[in-house]
DNA sequence: TGTACATCAGTGAACGCGCGTTCACTGATGTAC
DNA sequence: TGTACATCAGTGAACGCGCGTTCACTGATGTAC
């Protein structure tokens, strides 16, 4: 079971990210132990420490490893469908129903906001990242900040849509949600907004 | 320690619960253990099955706690400044800082979606009464049905913004999403929505 | 090419710890007389 | 009013359990000769 090829370390380190993206975002950073995900791997617990110092460096490399999935995932919708394709791509039932596939943000944004700086601050680099990309799909108009804090607002939007219609038991309800998300996320890309409120 | 006056247990009770409500919203669902919520409110851990049959019990009715807060503080601030005075209230960077005293939809949504349907129907109860209350205070037009659901829509930005801006660690970058959460609140409000996407 | 050796990814028992929960006990109070 | 008793909210030791982490060990492979 060791000294295997040149690159198998790195292979199984990765598998191991893989299924921890997935398994923290269906269950929460908190509830997913290190017997259970490494049983997932197809690996047994002890061998965790050769590829993570501890835990927490787990935690961390699996957010970058989830963030980088879903804005691939987003960047390639944009680019095929423009914004309408992304924000569908995004509000995907599909993804409501697979934690574990969907957006990092609307799974764990709160524990994010929970945990150390360094954490929030990677999290929040891929939250602007995205933003970013949502701000480069909208129509001309507005300073660049401007635009910028615009694509933040629709992705929130979104994520806050998809955590409701998470939450929500009744599916034609829950289905009306992403829907209405969906309208609303347009609505704030092409619409003018009133003035500023203090 | 027994035998006190009539309403003297459920006055305990209560206060349990009253600091239940704020660290569950404050550190998570998962991260609140009895020993240290019992020593909050001042008792020692065994006496916690006098008040609930188990933790679970707890997890729900501090939770109703929590929502019944949050929705009389909304209420009060929209009966007082209509809807930009219940998006001045919610967006508060006060609440930001103290998520403790803060939108329990904004601290625990993604936890609650993982939780037991009973526990998801009340929570998606109290934020369909929050949408009815935004939607009630929305200008006229539309049928009755697309104003709650846009009621929600708007409930959705302002809790996804409260996290993202609990999320970023620059203290201007997080006031901004804040301000940017408040004009597009009201942009989602007044303006007209375009056409409906799939 | 064949053999001996070093490597080290992976195994699984064991560690201390904090969790939710149980339970025998305490003692201040309300009630009965 | 005064006394004896029953009540039961609250105490704190103890329970089994699963957690993150450590560590002596295994054994398939790459390397040296």
């Amino acid at each position: 079971m060791a000294r295997y090829s040149k690159s198998h370390k790195e292979e199984t380190k990765r598998n191991i990210l893989i299924h921890a993206a997935r398994r923290f975002r269906q269950d929460g950073l908190a509830a997913v132990g290190l017997r259970s995900l490494m049983t997932d791997a197809g690996l047994t617990h002890g061998g965790f420490y050769a590829h993570f110092p501890a835990r927490d460096a787990l935690v961390i490399e699996a957010l970058d490893t989830a963030l980088d999935e879903i804005s691939g995932l987003l960047s390639r919708a944009a680019t095929e469908g423009g914004l309408t394709g992304l924000i569908r791509a995004y509000l995907d039932p599909h993804l409501r129903d697979h934690p574990g596939l969907g957006c990092a943000a609307a799974s764990l944004a709160p524990e994010i906001a929970r945990e150390a700086p360094t954490t929030q601050s990677r999290f929040a680099a891929a939250v602007s990242a995205t933003a970013r990309l949502i701000s480069d799909h909208l129509p001309p108009g507005g300073g660049e900040c401007d635009r910028l804090a615009r694509g933040r607002a629709i992705f929130a939007m979104m994520m806050g849509s998809m955590q409701l219609s998470r939450t929500e038991p009744d599916p034609a309800t829950s289905n009306a949600i992403l829907q209405t998300a969906r309208d609303g996320a347009l609505a704030l890309a092409h619409l003018p907004w009133p003035e500023r409120i203090n």
